[in-house]
DNA sequence: GACAAGATACCAACCGTATGGTATCTTTAT
DNA sequence: ATAAAGATACCATACGGTTGGTATCTTGTC
């Protein structure tokens, strides 16, 4: 038997590891599932690893939420600086992250971790103030009431995605997501 | 002192009492925080108490989760039956459902505790098969793509109102329901 | 209407387990 | 040599659930 300790050792890959571990994990068995025991394994670590890299559970959990903030914050950047459009970028870039296939199909982890997250209280807040914030930030160019509802309706959309079985195309009809965009252009109702 | 065997029985007010002890909680404090002993105390009654009236905390949770959709199914039926006009009403019934103070307001708690329950696989499975069915029921009369559209932005609505602080009267517009409402009585795009 | 007798409601104490966390060790990297 | 990465062993606790007991409620019988 080789030695565990023989390992390259790969310390931000092992970080990494972790983290998509634990964003897998939730989205299969659920949040009450996430044990640092369990994340560990998946990561092909030991508690006591898991546990240099993130002193505690609580610190994990935060990391994990403020690197699915990041990356969203990022795809957002992305959509917005590619659109030549000014009114209602960023409304759209909000529509089309809900839709793209980072953000559901095969990843769709993190999807469904923002969702259990907000189960919990203390994370819901930060979620919410970060939501609120983007909001300010872009107030000059999606402020009207029609841009307010698509991006509440992109949070229906979020919200049915989900459910990870075919099902959420019965719901979310096809052509959706052109629908909302569309409707980012009409300014005034 | 007086022996606490003595109070008198009074087990369908207990179990009621355990009921929206446990949504309460897991609305305050998040699911993590829905122990069987919180709850119980919570209840007034103790965790023997508890699992006598429910055999396990999987139980519990499930006879929660049943009654918050009975709830739901309930008022929806209410608000379908009071609207003369039958194209669109069932997603017009979603819609008040939604913005309804029963709903949000003081007993926000089954709004959270729907959210967190869909945090939790099986139970989400029970959620889209109900909603999937309801749907399928009302195929005749509410199967637009715009109607879609508005149940979709009413999902948002009702994902937006889980933070309980007056933030999301910053995301909710005025007047979002009115347009939802109105949006329901276009038939054709 | 009284009363036995079973059923129901609930409490108090306990149990096994699994979990988050700590302490300490070995190995690798610099 | 020193620090970082990670393993192993261990601990205290809190959790879900069980058990056995004690009240109260309900029902059936006379």
């Amino acid at each position: 038997m080789i030695n565990a300790y023989q390992k390259k050792k790969q310390p931000d890959l092992v970080r990494r590891e972790l983290i998509s571990a634990a964003i897998e994990l939730s989205y299969e068995k659920g949040l009450s599932a996430l044990t640092v025991q369990a994340v560990a394994e998946k990561a092909g670590v030991t508690k006591g690893g898991l546990l240099h890299h993130f002193p505690s559970k609580q610190k994990l959990i935060l990391e994990v939420f403020y690197s699915i903030l990041l990356e969203i914050e990022a795809q957002l950047e992305e959509f917005m600086s590619a659109d030549p459009v000014v009114q209602g970028r960023f409304t759209r870039a909000y529509v089309r992250l809900a839709f793209s296939e980072d953000f559901n199909g095969g990843s769709s982890a993190w999807v469904t971790l923002g969702v259990s997250i907000i189960a919990e209280p203390n994370l819901r807040k930060i979620w919410f103030d970060w939501l609120k914030e983007r909001q300010l930030a872009n107030l000059e160019t999606d402020n009207s009431i029609d841009l307010s509802l698509v991006r509440i309706a992109t949070d229906g959309v979020w919200f049915n995605q989900v459910d990870g079985t075919k099902q959420s195309e019965g719901i979310i009809p096809k052509g959706l997501e052109d629908k909302l965009i569309a409707m980012t252009y009409l300014n005034k109702n």
